[in-house]
DNA sequence: ATTCATATTGGGGAAAACACCTATTGCGTA
DNA sequence: TACGCAATAGGTGTTTTCCCCAATATGAAT
């Protein structure tokens, strides 16, 4: 897409104000072949935020600006996937279970173990991995959405539905030759070759944006 | 199905050991309309349970016996789909996160408020009626499924892969008028009239369980 | 004014699906 | 042994889909 370098390789993002911690993190992922990328604060990582960014991300609860749980809600309204992994020194419970129940992926304390953060990160990194694939093939299938006409968008979800061209013609007060035309349009369009890779389709159809 | 007044009505379960803390919170939820069951500990939470109970659970972490974790897991072991309130006087961050990891649906401190607990077991019983619909569904359809043939299940599955008659007879080394006759049972059984139709019953179809 | 996209309608024919019907074979159970 | 069920296969005819062709109308863009 708009990516430099084809495919973006997966990155574990640290963010935490304290050097020696982002440092000795980073140290530990590097040597365990992870790529990584620091930052000092929550509004650095944001400056450098693309949508298109993959891995995931290591997040310090406590900083001075923005804090870890408000990077986690400015990124949420970014619609960004990347799972998310707390630590902090000072966490209590509630604090824990209102990061989960937003959607983090893990919430740890500090001291962690180093296997431990990294099992973690290896989960997260599936995930994202997971999430990205999904994306893509949202993103696919929006795209042949967005070549129907409003029309051909009309009679494929009557066709979905399991209408009749008959039905259809009659749905829409047109004429079954005009529904066949359509419905050729739509199954081109869509690049399936049966009814059922269409209906298919159409159930993995992404929620609301390009949908 | 296997229910003495037909349609479960939802109800709260309290599990905990204190008995001025499931008297109170009985109270509260009954004078709020809501059905209660209490129970003193897990074991006897488990020797009343029935695969059909409806509602949410309050679960006190700390108990005699079975702890409110462990009875966590032995609901999920049986395939309960109960949601989860855990609530607990010393609460840690780590036991906080694994039990929302696990599905909990929340985990709160004692003492907490009415209105707060109120409102979360609310939620728990709208999650709640959303599952229990979901396995409705799942359930027919399973019942569906589970009246085809061998057979008639192979070409249903290339059915739904948008395989033609003729291409269903090669794949299975039977002729096309065999095909015709299994199709038309299995449009039959599962009480669709057309192919759209069964792919989307195909695709809502249950994970491991009937399907 | 011309071109382009969209929507519309039609003819004709091949292929497929669908709805009836009958019929044989094999396999468990009553 | 007789019965029902599942799987197999064929016949006949109707309906539907699919693919080729051509044509008209409308509005927006060049």
């Amino acid at each position: 897409m708009t990516d430099e370098s084809g495919t973006n390789q997966q990155t574990v993002f640290i963010v935490d104000d304290d050097e020696a911690m982002r440092d000795s993190l980073a140290w530990l992922l590097e040597s365990n072949g992870l790529r990584v990328r620091s930052f000092e604060s929550g509004e650095a990582f944001l400056d450098a935020w693309r949508a298109d960014m993959a891995g995931c991300l290591v997040l310090d609860v406590r900083m001075p600006g923005i804090s870890g749980l408000e990077l986690h809600e400015r990124l949420q309204a970014l619609n960004s996937p990347l799972p998310i992994i707390f630590v902090t020194g000072h966490g209590d419970v509630p604090m824990a279970v209102s990061a989960l129940k937003k959607g983090a992926a893990d919430f740890i304390e500090k001291p962690f173990n180093d296997k431990e953060i990294l099992r973690l990160i290896e989960q997260c990194l599936a995930t994202d991995r997971e999430q990205q694939s999904r994306r893509r093939r949202y993103a696919e299938i929006s795209g042949r959405l967005a070549a129907l006409t409003p029309r051909e968008r009309e009679v494929m979800d009557l066709m979905a539905a399991g209408r009749l061209n008959k039905q259809i013609a009659d749905d829409l007060g047109i004429s079954i030759k005009t529904v066949e035309v359509h419905r050729s349009r739509v199954m081109d369009k869509m690049e399936v070759r049966s009814v059922a890779e269409l209906v298919q389709l159409v159930m993995k159809r992404p929620p609301q944006p390009g949908g």
